[in-house]
DNA sequence: GTTTCTGCAAAAGCTTTGCAGTATC
DNA sequence: GATACTGCAAAGCTTTTGCAGAAAC
C-alpha cells in the first residue's frame, strides 16, 4: 500500500478530497489481500471505525474505482474489488469455496491481441476471472 | 433447441418432471441467443404466459443448472444463464452495453492444462466471461 | 466560506423461501 | 394417489439514493 501523501495527491488528482474512510477503506481491501467483496470491506472497516456506514463504502469504492485506484470485477452474482497495482494479473474463483487467487498475466497478451483483431473487442483482461473449482473443492 | 422428447428425457434422467414452465424456459434463454438474465428470460416468458411467476423461472433455472441443460456464468453483479451446447465456447462481455457475444474455445485448452499443473485449479472455461469495450462502445 | 463527503434512513433491484394448492407421473 | 412443482407473498441480500449535517479544502 501506497503512503498517505501519494493516496491524498491521486485522490486530489481525481478533484476529490482526501478522508479517513477513503483511507481505511483502502487499507481494508490491502488488509485482505488485495481483493475483497463490498461487504467483506465493511466487516473489516466497521470492526475498527465502527461509525463507518455502509453506503458510504459503496461510495468510497465507487469513486475509488472511477480514480482507477480499485478496480472492480464481477463473481457469481457479487462484485469484488481489488487494489490496482503495478503488475497485472488475473484471478482464479473457485466456486466451491469462493477463494481468489491471483495468477500472472504472462502470455495472455496473444489472447488479447486475436480478440482485438477479429472481433474488435478490447480485453480488460485486468479483470479476467476464471471459475471452477481449486485444489482443496476438487476432492 | 433440441426437441420436446429429447429434454422431457433429459429433465427426467434428473428425477424430475416435465412442465410448461421448465419447457417454455428453454425456449426462452434459445429465443434470446442462447443466453440471457434471469429478468430477460422473465421478461419472454412473462409476454407470452402471464400466468408464471418470476420465482419459477428462478426455481427452473436452477434446476436446469443441476441437470446440466444450462449454465449459469457471473457479468457485473447480474447472473446469466446459458443452453449447454455441443460445442464449449466462451464470452465476450461489454462493459459499455452489456452485450454478451460467443467465442470459439479453441486453443484455450493450453491454458487449462497450465492452470491444472501449475495451480491445481481445474478451470471450467464454458463459463469464461471476458471483461471490456466491444467495437461500438470502444468509438 | 464553498464544495464535497458522510451518516442515516429509506428504497430499489435481484434472488430465495415457506406454504397451500396444482399438476405430473 | 404419491410426489414434485407452481403461484403467491414475504423476506433476505446487495447496492443505491435523498437529504441534512459535518468535514475537507
Amino acid at each position: 500500500m501506497d503512503d498517505y501523501q501519494e493516496l491524498a495527491r491521486r485522490v486530489r488528482a481525481q478533484g476529490g478530497r482526501m478522508t479517513p474512510q477513503r483511507q481505511i477503506v483502502l487499507e481494508a481491501i490491502s488488509a485482505l489481500d488485495g481483493h475483497a467483496s463490498a461487504n467483506e470491506i465493511y466487516e473489516w472497516v466497521a470492526a475498527r471505525a465502527p461509525a463507518v456506514n455502509r453506503a458510504t463504502v459503496y461510495r468510497v469504492l465507487r469513486f475509488l474505482c472511477e480514480a482507477n485506484l480499485v478496480a472492480p470485477f464481477a463473481t457469481d452474482g457479487v462484485m469484488l474489488y481489488e487494489l490496482v497495482g503495478a503488475r497485472p494479473h488475473h484471478h482464479l474463483v473457485c466456486r466451491g469455496c469462493g477463494h481468489v487467487e491471483p495468477i500472472p498475466a504472462q502470455a495472455l497478451d496473444v489472447l488479447v491481441t486475436a480478440l482485438c483483431r477479429e472481433h474488435g473487442f478490447q480485453a480488460e483482461l485486468r479483470h479476467l476471472a476464471i471459475t471452477g473449482l481449486c485444489r482443496e473443492c476438487r476432492q
